[in-house]
DNA sequence: ATTAGTTTTCGACACGCTGTCAAGAAACCA
DNA sequence: TGGTTTCTTGACAGCGTGTCGAAAACTAAT
C-alpha cells in the first residue's frame, strides 16, 4: 500500500492550533491543509471529517493539559496547589498572541445545538469528561489537605465550586481580556474556599 | 416610499428565539426568514448583516433580562436576593426545550477570534456590557445588605465572584445539563459569600 | 522485471450559507 | 397622472463542507 504523505501528529497539531486560536466553526479545512502542506482531500480521506479531526486534536489537548493540572495540584500545601492550579488554568488561557482562550469552555458553548447532533453528542462529551476529571483531580487535593487539616468542608462541593470558577474565569477572559482581574478573582476563591475552614 | 412589509420587532424576536437556540453561527438568514416569512434579502436590506441583526435581537434580550435581573436583586434579605438571582439565572438557562442555555455565554465564546474582526468587536462589547451592568446590580444589593448588617466584606470582590459562578455556571449547564446540581452549587456559593461574614 | 492490488492523492462536483446587485413592484407626493 | 423613493425579488459570486471517481504511487507477488 502508498504510504501516506504526511504525518498524522503533526496535522493534529496544526490543527489544534487553528481550532484554538479561531474556534471549531471558524477554521476550515482549507485553513489546515495549507498551513499542514496537504491537500483538502487528503484529510477527508485520512480523519473522515472536520468533527472528526478536532475531536483527534482535542484528545491530545487533553491528555497534556491533565497531565499539567496533576502538576500543578501534586506539591505543597493545599493554599499552594490550589494556587498553581488556577495559575496553570489563567496561563493556559492567555496563551497566544491574542490569547487563546479555554478550548473546552469554548467547544461546549460553541458546539450544542446546532443541526448536526450526531458528532456534536461526541465533542460534548470529550469536553465534559475533561472538566469531569479535573474537578476530581481538585476533589482529591482537597481531600487530602482535609486529612491534613488544612481544610474542613465538603471536598465535593467546594473542588465543583472551584471547577465552575474557572469556567467562569474562561467566559470573562474572554469579555473582557483582563488578566490582572481574573486573578484577583482566583485568589478571592482561594480565600473563600480555604476560609471556610475557620468559620 | 413604500412601507415595509413585515414587523421589525417580529422579525428580531423571531430572529433571537432561533440564534437563542442554535447560536449565531449555526442560524441562517434563510431559516429566520422562512420563520419570519420574509425573503432573504429584505433581511439584508432592512439589517444589512446577520450580525447586525443579531445586535439588534440582542439588545432587546438583554434589556428584558436586565429588567428580571433588578426585580429579583430588589427585595427580602440579602439572602432572598441572592437567591432569587440565582433563580433567575439558572431559570433562564434552562428555558425552552430543550434548554438554550446562555445567550450571553454562548455569544462571548462563539465570537472572539474567528476572522471578521470588524462587528465581532461590537457583540464582544454588547456582551461584556450586560456582564457589567449585572456585576453592578449585584455589587449594589451587597453594598446595600452590608448596611443592614448582612454582610461583611469587600462587595466588589464579592460581586465578581458571584458573576464568575453564573458565567460558569452557563458552561456547566452545557456541559453536563444537570439543573440540580447548578442550584446546588449555587446555594453553595451564597453560602460561601454570606458565611464570609461571620469570619 | 513486470504485473496485480491497494491506498493515497487529486480534481470536479453538489449543496448550503453570506452578501451584493440590478431590475421590478408598490406606495406616496406633487 | 407621473415621478420619486423605498422595498422586494431573484440571480450571482465566493467560500465552506463533504462526496465521488479517476489518476498516481507504492508494495508485493509472479
Amino acid at each position: 500500500m502508498r504510504p501516506r504523505e504526511f504525518n498524522h501528529d503533526d496535522v493534529l497539531r496544526i490543527a489544534f492550533d487553528q481550532f484554538w486560536r479561531k474556534g471549531v466553526r471558524g477554521t476550515s479545512l482549507s485553513d489546515i491543509a495549507r498551513d499542514a502542506g496537504v491537500q483538502r482531500g487528503s484529510l477527508y480521506n485520512a480523519f473522515g471529517s472536520k468533527e472528526a479531526l478536532f475531536l483527534l486534536a482535542y484528545e491530545r489537548y487533553a491528555g497534556d493539559y491533565l497531565g499539567a493540572v496533576q502538576t500543578a495540584l501534586g506539591t505543597g500545601t493545599l493554599r499552594k496547589r490550589l494556587t498553581a492550579f488556577f495559575d496553570l488554568t489563567i496561563t493556559n488561557f492567555r496563551s497566544g498572541t491574542p490569547p487563546r482562550g479555554c478550548p473546552t469552555t469554548r467547544g461546549l458553548m460553541e458546539l450544542g445545538s446546532a443541526q448536526g447532533e450526531g458528532l456534536d453528542e461526541d465533542a460534548r462529551r470529550a469536553f465534559a469528561d475533561l472538566v469531569t476529571r479535573i474537578t476530581t483531580l481538585v476533589e482529591d487535593a482537597l481531600s487530602a489537605g482535609a486529612k491534613r487539616g488544612e481544610f474542613s468542608g465538603a471536598s465535593g462541593a467546594a473542588a465543583l465550586h472551584i471547577i465552575t470558577v474557572t469556567r467562569g474565569l474562561a467566559v470573562l477572559e474572554r469579555a473582557f481580556g483582563d488578566e490582572a482581574q481574573l486573578r484577583k478573582i482566583a485568589a478571592h476563591t482561594i480565600d473563600l474556599v480555604l476560609g471556610a475552614t475557620k468559620r
